[in-house]
RNA sequence: GCCGGUGUAGCAUAGAGGUAAUGCGACUGACUUGUAAUCAGUAGACCGGGGGUUCGAUUCCCUCCACCGGCUCCA
């Protein structure tokens, strides 16, 4: 461990405590740099009041009162008075007080969220940190001092509440990202500028894949070109799960109160439900989730053991009413379609089951080429329902399912719902960033509320265990998180437009609508640019829409009855006759999972 | 919901207390084109909605709406 780094006191966090040496360091370096704006925050606002400033993934924020809203200026100005911290070399200064003496302390200096923080730190003693005149309540641990956070930019300025409460007064947030060198933190300025690039808000616009309009907040309108990729990635589906002993259902979008008063949602979900009056003013409740339903359709009848597992997909529309300052894109909206379905099976079955669908994880994620992990999240101690060896037996269940199919996993102490253990799975996009998108969890209540049952093999009723399971998620995240993957260049087989025939003049357009008809009947989706225009404009254009193939037709292509290919990936692959390009087009589109 | 920001033609941007400009796109015409932008012309904006200040507001103020960044990754 290099002497730059305070490994050699009693801190709270030492280097034992992270992954790998470089994570401890940059633990450290983000923590002093939150240090050293706090520091140039006071020069400018004296009577700053401070909460919390801790490092986080890329860098670090620091939440505080001031007596004014931050504007960028203000940024600039930060980041200048930081830089001249940062060239003055301060040390990093760490002394225990006790706790009066701390309370003493903060107490002048009107720190009241500090005084708040002390009191809750357990032991007699805390620990401070200083570089020059700026102390700080601070465990640590830091760098040596401040010229070894050289390489810092200031990125946005936001609102957090006190502690993440609403009931707590509101601070300004200045977030900053910091890095060892000049070239990680160019580095990652320029992943930020690529990211923005492929948002998927912006590639959905330019593609003309989908829209949004002030008067549907919250729902985004599918255009042509995404309705095909939303339709293309349901059909994928329904074929893998069709194949899987899945059955599919649609059930109602509208439920009476008794249904999700049934259900529990009516009393712990209905600030999130839109509801709705009929004409006798009787209360009804556009669906948040389909497992009420899927309840209902279990009980219709009496059910054997020799169902089981009975399993129910939908896929229909549901409606959450998301608080308005939530709604982003695609990824967080009011109006969404879950790869929603119920397994019903019995306890004994439960390990077979998460086999099953780590199976179908597997086999969707690897045709994306996205790498992913799993988290099993375990019984909470303050809010679970249901008996305490159900739960450990089911969550040793969820573990062996993993295991068995070689998978490792971290394990989510206490995060369980109160209706049982999950596993979830966080998914790595082609940024190297995490998304959280298939999910299986157990519900031992849900059965229970709804009263259901199936005979067993000795001929009496037992309560069937429920799987609530999504492998996309919601089709609407998904296409949002698939659309940055990609950029907007699909793989063929999902690609809104497959081919687009482009003919170079005028005098080729009824061959080019030749070859287009072709590919029409071939079943391929396909345009044709018959502008009259130079066919270095229709390649561009052609480019920019991300089509993964080109087919340009000439006098003599039409002569050859032959077509020249261009991949969207390895520019001119010259010409070839029609029908082997059909040929060679069609089994690569022809994919499933 | 809360804090801050933003809202000008389909998109990206400019502008200023006297009703708005540029590029791309669209449309029309000419060119008939061989692998990432042909040329010329035309149309297109109640400057997010409502209210106020003012002789006059898109510009200043208030309010509503939408969007963007956030709202524990816990000293």
């Amino acid at each position: 461990m290099s002497e730059d780094f305070q490994s050699d006191q009693d801190f709270a966090l030492g280097p034992d405590d992270f992954p790998s040496p470089e994570e401890y360091q940059l633990h450290c370096l983000r923590h002093s740099t939150s240090h050293i704006m706090a520091a140039a925050v006071q020069q400018i606002f004296p009577d700053a009041r401070f909460g919390i400033g801790p490092p986080i993934k890329n860098g670090f924020y620091y939440d505080m009162q001031l007596p004014r809203p931050l504007t960028p200026e203000d940024l600039t100005e930060i980041e200048l008075r930081m830089r001249e911290i940062v060239k003055e070399g301060r040390e990093f200064q760490q002394q225990t007080w006790n706790k009066d003496k701390a309370l003493e302390f903060f107490g002048s200096h009107s720190q009241n969220f500090k005084l708040e923080l002390i009191n809750g730190i357990p032991g007699e003693t805390v620990s401070t940190y200083s570089i020059g005149d700026f102390t700080d309540l601070c465990a640590g641990p830091h760098v040596r001092r401040t010229s070894q956070c050289k390489h810092f930019k200031l990125t946005s300025i936001a609102g957090a509440y006190w502690r993440g409460s609403e009931r707590n007064p509101m601070l300004q947030r200045i977030y900053g990202t910091v890095w060892p060198t000049k070239d990680e933190l160019e580095e990652h300025l320029h992943n930020l500028e690529e990211a923005r690039k492929r948002d998927h808000r912006r590639v959905g616009r330019e593609l003309e894949l989908f829209m949004t309009h002030e008067w549907s907040p919250g729902a985004p309108f599918w255009l042509p070109k995404g309705t095909t990729l939303y339709h293309t990635l349901q059909e994928k589906l329904r074929r893998l799960l069709s194949r899987n002993g899945y059955l599919e259902v649609k059930a109602p979008l509208l439920g009476s109160h008794n249904l999700f008063r049934t259900s529990g949602h009516w009393d712990h979900y209905k600030e999130n439900m839109f509801i709705v009056e009929d004409e006798d003013g009787a209360d009804f409740g556009l669906k948040p989730m389909n497992c009420p339903m899927h309840m209902l359709i279990f009980g219709s009848k009496r059910r054997s053991y020799r169902e089981l597992p009975l399993r129910l997909a939908e896929q229909s529309p549901l409606h959450r009413n998301e608080r308005a300052g939530a709604l982003a894109g695609l990824t967080r909206v009011r109006q969404f379609q879950q790869d929603d379905a119920h397994i019903f099976i019995t306890e004994d079955q439960i390990g077979e089951e998460v086999t099953r669908l780590v199976g179908l994880l597997k086999r969707i994620y690897t045709a994306f080429g996205m790498p992913y992990r799993y988290v099993l999240s375990t019984r909470n101690e303050e809010k679970f329902m249901g008996d305490i060896p159900l739960w450990e037996r089911a969550e040793r269940l969820l573990a062996e399912g993993l295991e068995a199919n070689g998978l490792e996993y971290t394990i989510a102490k206490g995060d369980a719902a109160f209706y049982g253990p999950k596993i979830d799975q966080m998914v790595q996009d082609s940024l190297k960033r995490e998304h959280q998108l298939g999910t299986i969890q157990l519900d031992f209540q849900l059965p229970r509320q709804f009263n259901l049952s199936y005979v067993n093999a000795e001929n009496s009723e037992s309560i069937p265990v429920v799987i609530h399971r999504a492998l996309y998620g919601s089709f609407e995240r998904f296409i949002g998180i698939l659309i940055e993957h990609y950029a907007g260049a699909f793989p063929l087989w999902l690609a809104p437009v497959q081919a687009k025939v482009l003919s170079i003049s005028e005098k080729t357009v009824d061959y080019a609508r030749e070859v287009y008809d072709r590919l029409i009947e071939a079943d391929l989706r396909v345009e044709l640019d018959a502008r009259d225009d130079k066919i270095g404009a229709k390649i561009r254009d052609s480019q920019l829409e991300k089509v993964p193939y080109m087919l340009i037709v000439g006098a003599k292509e039409a002569e050859a009855r032959a077509v020249a290919v261009r991949s969207r990936e390895k520019g001119d692959e010259g010409a070839s006759p029609l029908d082997d390009v059909i040929a060679r087009i069609r089994q690569e589109a022809d994919f499933n999972y």
